[in-house]
DNA sequence: CGACTTTTTGACCTAATTCAACTAATGTGG
DNA sequence: CCACATTAGTTGAATTAGGTCAAAAAGTCG
């Protein structure tokens, strides 16, 4: 037995039996939101950690003038807000692009995880880390590339972590966005997107319709995109099939 | 007595004499660097904590195009690399634009810090959290503002942060940055940065000449850039002047 | 089936880039 | 201290990537 949520932990640290059963355990008892709505707003003043069991989500941010950027895509496995422990406020809000299942940490749960497993406290951390440096990563998007080759980063990026809690199914995997979200996200217009998604499907990179991504061949994708996927920081190998007990 | 790096993590948490006296201490054992040379590179694994007593720095990555994004200006006060406690290898290099003096932490020293003192534990950690917030709000400056606007964003942050470790002289601070990094920070080309630059200075918003900018007037600049500080979550008010002992 | 949202396309416009030259600065060795 | 080299800043002209406006086509859903 295994979920997005223990596969991703188990790729940053080796997790025991009981780390799993414990995160499973959690797991189960996640909550269905459905898809377009807020599970946490900026101002807020989360007292749980979500983590997304099930669905996508997004992080953003709506700007004085009425614009939105998205930050960060997450996906099955991901924490919502481990970092805010100590900000009285989130100063960004967190949305669900599809509906989703979503567990909760309590204050008192993390504190339980941290004295029960080093492990598990250690792959949490590394959880912060990475996002950080997915942050640092789509800047680099945003300043260096142009509209088609950041689009394929972003797919890229997508592909990799999907792999990595086992979600894709070879190059094809689920992404239920619009094109106005994936414009918000890399600072292009919507009929720019539109257009560079043109170009990207009819050079036969990637093809994204119906909520789902198809990437005929994603060493020729990463070619393109200039993608080195080691700022994700997972440890074992891209495909590394490792089983889950 | 006091310093940057004492007065901003003061602006975080309430220091006691004690806290200050120690992070003094430590500061006085700072190394003279000079400018233009990495203190961490890419790939490397650091063993010390470093922290920028005196001088400016970026945090920036390489892409394999040969072009630089820069992420982040650390001025006095800064740490290095407080994150990548946990990571085998830095995923980003940090150089120095300035002279620079910098002072380390040994693993064994944040242990100390840690234990001896609860309320600097959480000010070091609501640096890293505000690192996360500043990536975030700069990832809003790429994707939705243009080049005067997006300029005159950094430079509100920037005013903003120096003024936090008393390093402004009313709207005006040194700000050792050449056009071409301001170009690589802001996704720019070079030449579009010099027109931009013009731009704000006929406009009378801010001039940037012999590594000082001035800023006749702060919160018309602020109100240009439609800069909101709350990001950077500084405890007490901007203007806050309070004594450190 | 209509109402609505998303995608697609065309025509036109503008912000930003590129290339190239030229002018300050800054620095170096004789 | 000057001649020379080098880097940083400035400007113009031509080009292009990307934006805006507008409207049609295609999906989605109650």
């Amino acid at each position: 037995m295994s979920n997005a949520f223990v596969r991703k932990l188990d790729r940053f640290e080796q997790l025991t039996p009981d780390d799993r059963a414990w995160l499973l355990e959690i797991s189960v008892r996640a909550k269905q939101v459905s898809a377009d709505c807020d599970l946490i707003r900026e101002g807020d003043n989360p007292e749980n950690v979500l983590v997304i069991i099930d669905g996508f989500a997004m992080r953003y941010k709506l700007t004085s003038n009425g614009r939105r950027q998205i930050f960060a895509y997450l996906i099955p496995g991901d924490f919502c807000d481990l970092h805010v422990a100590l900000l009285k406020k989130m100063d960004h809000s967190i949305g669900t692009l599809s509906p989703c299942r979503v567990a909760h940490f309590t204050p008192a749960m993390i504190v339980e995880l941290t004295e029960r497993s080093p492990s598990l406290t250690r792959a949490l951390w590394m959880c912060s880390l990475v996002d950080g440096a997915t942050l640092r990563e789509w800047l680099v998007n945003l300043g260096q590339r142009s509209a088609p080759h950041r689009i394929s980063h972003l797919f890229c990026e997508l592909h990799e972590r999907m792999l990595a809690v086992g979600l894709t199914d070879d190059g094809s995997f689920e992404l239920p966005l619009t094109q106005s979200e994936l414009s918000d996200t890399m600072g292009l217009s919507i009929v720019h997107v539109n257009r560079s998604l043109k170009e990207l499907r009819e050079a036969g990179l990637v093809t994204l319709r119906n909520e789902r991504i198809i990437i005929p061949d994603v060493a020729v994708l990463k070619d393109y995109a200039e993608f080195d996927a080691s700022y994700l920081h997972l440890k074992w190998p891209l495909q590394g099939a490792r089983n889950s007990s």
